[in-house]
DNA sequence: TTGAAAGCGCTACCAG
DNA sequence: CTGGTAGCGCTTTCAA
């Protein structure tokens, strides 16, 4: 049983190809009758336009490609590529993922490859720093590069970060003010084949720090770990392990600050009581765990990497093309002055629920 | 300045268009030489074969649809994604997301429009019962359907779906072995446009108390929240309420148990000391937090489901179409038998870290 | 407002 | 092993 095609709704509507083609892509050059009839053709025919011819005509591929390092199931991956989505998608772009743009092998693979060339209307590059050979190299197929989180706004056409290292200064300067003068910053080892965005956020503390410092006594020390699923495990020990134990602690991503946060009240240090914590991402479980962290958003800044993807497609400059944006402090219970000792108040609101009893 | 076509190609290495098509697509009917001076030829005019332009000549798509209640970034839909993800990109094809077929008129609208007629070889659905009529519709763009976590198989050419009734039945069973008599159910209200497979874990939860309850003591009743942002504060409210606080809970998933536990420790109820807790998921924090639960693996739901598509899609019937996986009872913390009372332990693990002091 | 026809870039059949 | 060529389904210009 062949598929229905083009020309199938033509005959079947008494019109010309051209015509029902118009129909559904310039439905104002048509008139109302002949168009309503050829969409009702098209329906019990179940015809639709394919994109794939479209594509080929029109010169575009309506794909988009996302490079990423490490996997898409995190946090941070998986909000960026569902705010992409959400505004490609719409466009009628498809997304194709590359992961794991990351190791060395897997990089030199993707770069040498390219398998995107021709292949894509734009590439994003989230997290981590394109190198000025590869990005020529990417330049070279003339696709516009949007940058999401990349350390620098060198090698692309447009981009959107956070300021990490403002953002880590920020929630540093907090616990300073509140009296703390025992900081720790809780960290992975950086990869060093990828120069991510995210490191950053230790040159905001150790700013932080080194400033204060200058003016009043300060101990600080950044207590990083090996990436890998034990990492949380690998930091609650080290930090055990010092000789005092920090009366602050800056944690790179709250995925590092919420296990430590439960993790040392099992080993006696309760937070604010003991010390305060405070995290970065606002990511789930923040508010649960009541942690005092900075936002970020990035579904939003994917949304927004879209939008200028699109444009720069469309051969506008984007409105601003490079954009930063800055980390909100949200002030919750995890950080407290130095003299209080008040435990975390979990905050209950009121609800609504059914009970049913067997 | 135009883009590089195979023509140029064919032109600069001195053969013929179909030879450079050749050298890409079937390798071994070119010859050796000439295959490397195309590729090198190719590569330094930074050319590649047009995707569209192959799928356009295939009479595929190289596309994929994936259906999903919800949005993308619950852990389910994210691991469910990234599994199809991992197996279909490498198989050449692009997944299509479309998000929030839950609501009434968010379904019809995607129904009615079916925006991926003629432009998907495989439609995957995810967590929700598609209706007979709906799935007439789709069957009849002569596609196949990919169920996951599909309440039944009537609907889909193959599924794979985890036993949610089987799987709380166990859960609850597990506590009840415990010695527990006194238990509740925590859940979200079901949504009832479109018959999630999670419901059936309620019902698992049911069976289970039911039987025990005609052999011996048993109190037992289900706590169902509104959905939404606060449904576990919701529920927790709701479980203070009860004039006895039960000794034992199921949640409907880890997102419940995991607040659950954190903000219960807060009102003066401890677990395990207090009562036993078993989630359902295993998703991330379970195993920071300690909570038993019943682990299930989207991800590699995900890929097998895909392997299932790419079967269908090649005309072979795939090996198991519709199978069923049990989740796994994962031992942790949260849960004790009735006469112990230590607290949770949380598992410590040599490590190694640097410390950087400043 | 509609139709005819060229051609997007590729693949695959058929010849050589 | 290689080349010529038709045609995949659509869009778009040009004519009517």
């Amino acid at each position: 049983m062949k598929k229905t095609g083009i020309r199938d709704v033509a005959k079947a509507s008494g019109v010309s190809i051209s015509t029902v083609s118009r129909a559904f892509t310039r439905p104002d050059l048509v008139s109302e009758k002949t168009r309503r009839k050829i969409l009702k053709t098209a329906d019990s025919l179940d015809f639709n336009i394919s994109r794939s011819a479209t594509a080929l005509k029109s010169g575009q591929t309506y794909r988009v490609a996302l490079l990423m390092n490490e996997e898409i199931t995190s946090w941070f991956n998986t909000q960026v590529f569902a705010g992409i989505d959400s505004v490609m998608h719409k466009a009628g772009y498809d997304v194709d993922l590359f992961e794991h743009i990351d190791t060395a092998k897997n990089r030199s693979d993707f770069f040498t490859t390219l398998p995107v060339r021709c292949n894509v209307d734009a590439v994003f590059v989230a997290s981590f720093a394109v190198d000025p050979h590869e990005a020529k190299r990417l330049r070279r197929i003339h696709v516009p590069i949007v940058g999401i989180n990349t350390p620098t706004t060198a090698n692309s056409d447009a981009s959107i970060s956070i300021d990490d290292e403002q953002g880590m200064y920020v929630a540093t300067r907090h616990l300073i003010e509140l009296g703390r003068h025992n900081l720790a910053y809780a960290c992975s080892d950086p990869v060093t084949s990828i120069n991510s965005s995210i490191d950053a956020r230790t040159t905001g503390f150790v700013r932080a720090c080194r400033e204060a410092a200058t003016t009043r006594d300060l101990d600080w020390r950044i207590v990083s770990v090996p990436r890998g699923k034990a990492f949380a495990d690998s930091a609650l020990e080290a930090l055990l392990t010092l000789e005092d134990f920090p009366d602050g602690i800056c944690c790179q991503i709250d995925m590092m600050a919420i296990p430590l946060m439960i993790k040392l009240a099992g080993r006696g240090h309760t937070c604010p009581r003991d010390y305060s914590l405070v995290g970065f991402d606002d990511s789930p479980y923040a508010d649960t765990v009541n942690l005092t962290t900075m936002r970020q958003d990035p579904y939003l800044m994917g949304m927004k990497a879209a939008s200028k993807a699109l444009s720069l497609i469309n051969g506008h400059a984007p409105d601003h093309a490079h954009e930063t944006v800055t980390p909100e402090l949200i002030l919750r219970g995890s950080d407290a002055p130095r003299e209080t000792t008040d435990a975390i108040q979990t905050d209950a609101r009121p609800t609504q629920a059914n009970i049913i009893t067997g």
